[in-house]
RNA sequence: GGUCCCGUAGCUCAGCUGGAUAGAGCAACAGAUUUCUAAUCUGUCGGUCACAGGUUCGAAUCCUGUCGGGAUCACCA
């Protein structure tokens, strides 16, 4: 149980003790002190005015006096209006202080009962081009989303559902047959992933040339889009690739082959991994007999070409396709047959989907049709939502090519965190290989952490000259507030001042240092909340919060200094709890939190 | 047109299960270094929380409407 619900438990028993009556769950308000105010609680007594028939004042008095009396947590209080501003004792906070361990990750969240197995799915890339600055949202998104909630202690399959197969397959396969002289990622020197996006950029050149060729020859233009050879022979590709053609198989294998080296590469930098990987060229035929079995169940129906529907116009939706006429599945099709699969495969209690909000009417949909169908299941589909990235020359537009690589990004990130650190001599004295590692630490810090920071649900702006700040509420300014502790802690150690670190708890807190504890104290419910919302930026907001409220107790502080041998050991203990729950916060983002830089 | 999301300082964003005088960072200006990392800290400037109604002791927060921006409504994925 924490603070607020054993004050707001001791609360209630007031009002029965006091007024004799029973309060509804809720009705009772504890928050946050404000800073500008004194006290570490506060209780809004508005609520109970109708109870206590006092005034305001005089009702926050009265329950403040019982409080302070029958409330050991409860040191003093005082009554601003409404609003009765509780202070915790001190012995509360050094025992906390004390009785936790902050040493063993996420040791000390309270894993919830029902611990559940989820599977969240993220990333899903088509393997006809690299990733872009998109990518990198869902990607973060999904990666931390997946440690937030094993830190709340549920066992997560992190699954990766890789577009491998259709049309826009086929276009690069055909681009690079036709002309690419049989170039490969050695031959070339370019990443797989790269270098197959851009034979699928070259197919887009060459059809439109195709295209504006016909229209000049008097053809329409959808009629052109439609009859260009080139397309043409894409989708006779396709059909040669369904048909399991050798020649065609073997191409694909080989140029999905590239593509997987290159994407290995840009995950393993960005720090992601996948428990589970997915291939729709293994999946694209899944939900078909599950159609078919609704239908006959009476759950869709059929028209009379054929094609296979539902109507949703009673949920306030449309009718929507589930298969064409001539039999073959569509998107959604598929999503019924792996969302089954998934919880026959591994027993799982929630399927999580990290996926753009163009597509928030799709997952809507799927999980009304699986409801309908009859799956117990059908509402433990969650669909994490997140907003566009956009530019601030506006949206990201591949065929304008304002389309930030994935790649690039992070080699940016990586050289400005490079230039900056030199021109600080953070890198003197490094060896190479250190200076290497800690300025991508750094560039790949600011990078995550400007994306993690927003409210995944909204759309946000991405300027790259902000994202390189290192000053202010950013990735590094977190990074470098926790590399001072550490240094701080190791000046300790080399003072002898540390062996015995267990709190005196007669010693006296100041305001500081009580807003220090309390902003480490807030640590797990932060994580609790951050799981319940699917929001990352919770976490880091919150690491922003500790990180600025311990320089503001450092720059008061000559901690090592200090005279009293109790008090010295209590803030070393204190900035060694701080320097451990940055770390942890950070390490729910994906981002790493150097001892030095 | 239907549905969904967003609108908070010049800019980027917090705050939203209703609570006190709406907060940070950037930018601008003024300061701080005998001390553990100045990639730091302190201060000043900056607001009709898009607008209008409603609900009530109290609304940036909830409801309704209007305006503005975005997404979506394919026999694409």
């Amino acid at each position: 149980m924490n603070l607020e619900q054993i004050l707001t438990q001791r609360a209630e028993e007031a009002v029965v003790a006091l007024y004799g009556t029973k309060l509804d769950a809720n009705v009772l308000q504890v928050q946050e002190t404000r800073k500008e105010f004194v006290g570490d609680f506060t209780i809004v007594v508005f609520p109970l005015l109708k109870i206590s028939k006092q005034s305001p004042e005089a009702t926050a008095t009265t329950i403040g006096d019982y409080l302070q009396t029958n409330c050991s947590e409860v040191k003093a209080y005082n009554v601003i209006k409404g609003f009765l501003n509780l202070v915790i004792a001190d012995i509360f906070w050094l025992k906390f202080m004390s009785e936790t361990s902050f040493d063993h990750q996420y040791g000390y969240v309270k894993i919830s009962d029902a611990s559940a197995m989820k599977m969240i799915e993220y990333s899903s890339p088509n393997t006809n081009k690299p990733l872009h600055l998109g990518h990198i949202r869902n990607n973060l998104l999904g990666y931390s989303l997946s440690k937030i909630l094993t830190a709340n202690g549920h066992c997560i399959i992190k699954a990766n559902l890789v577009n491998d197969r259709g049309i826009h397959i086929c276009k690069s396969m055909l681009a690079w047959k036709r002309w690419g002289n049989g170039e490969t990622p050695e031959s070339s020197g370019k990443k797989g992933d790269h270098l197959v996006g851009d034979y699928y950029v070259k197919f887009d050149v060459e059809y439109k040339k195709e295209i504006d060729q016909l229209v000049k020859q008097g053809m329409d233009k959808e009629e052109a889009t439609r009859k260009a050879p080139l397309i043409q022979e894409a989708q006779e590709m396709l059909r040669r690739w369904e048909s399991k053609d050798p020649g065609t198989i073997a191409l694909w294998e080989m140029m999905n082959g590239w593509v997987y080296a290159g994407f290995d590469a840009t995950y393993q930098q960005l720090g992601v991994d996948f428990d589970r990987m997915y291939y729709e060229s293994q999946t694209y035929l899944l939900g078909k007999e599950i159609v078919m079995d609704g239908l006959k169940r009476g759950v869709f129906y059929q028209k009379e070409d054929g094609s296979v529907w539902i109507d949703l116009t009673s949920d306030g939706l449309d009718e929507k396709l589930l298969l064409r006429s001539d039999g073959t599945s569509v998107y959604i099709t598929q999503d019924i047959g792996t969302a089954c699969q998934r919880f026959e495969e591994y027993g799982i209690d929630e399927l999580v989907y990290v996926v753009g909000n163009e597509q928030n009417y799709h997952f809507q949909v799927l999980s009304l049709i699986l409801d309908k169908l009859g799956y117990p299941w059908a509402k433990s589909l969650k669909h994490m939502s997140y907003g566009m990235v956009e530019l601030p020359e506006g949206k990201m537009k591949s065929r304008e090519g304002t389309v930030v690589d994935a790649d690039d990004l992070m080699a940016e990130m990586i050289d400005t965190s490079r230039e900056m650190s030199q021109e600080l001599g953070k890198l003197d004295g490094l060896s190479p290989e250190e200076a290497d590692k800690i300025v991508q630490i750094i560039g790949l810090g600011a990078l995550k952490y400007f994306i993690l920071k927003v409210d995944p649900k909204k759309n946000m702006l991405f300027d790259p000259k902000e994202s390189i700040d290192f000053n202010g509420n950013t990735g590094p300014f977190i990074q470098y507030t926790h590399a001072r502790i550490q240094s701080v802690l190791r000046k300790a150690a080399e003072n002898n001042l540390d062996d015995h670190l267990e709190i005196d708890t007669n010693i006296v807190l100041n305001a500081k240092e009580v807003s220090l504890i309390h902003a480490v104290y807030n640590f797990p419910k932060t994580i609790n909340d951050a799981a319940e919302t699917f929001s990352p930026a919770l976490v880091a907001n919150y690491a922003y919060e500790l990180a600025k409220e311990y320089n503001q107790f450092y720059h008061d502080y000559s901690i090592l200094r200090e005279e009293n041998p109790a008090v010295r050991h209590f803030r070393i203990l204190l900035s060694k709890y701080t320097a451990q729950v940055i770390r942890l916060a950070l390490d729910l983002l994906g981002i790493e939190a150097p001892e030095r830089m």
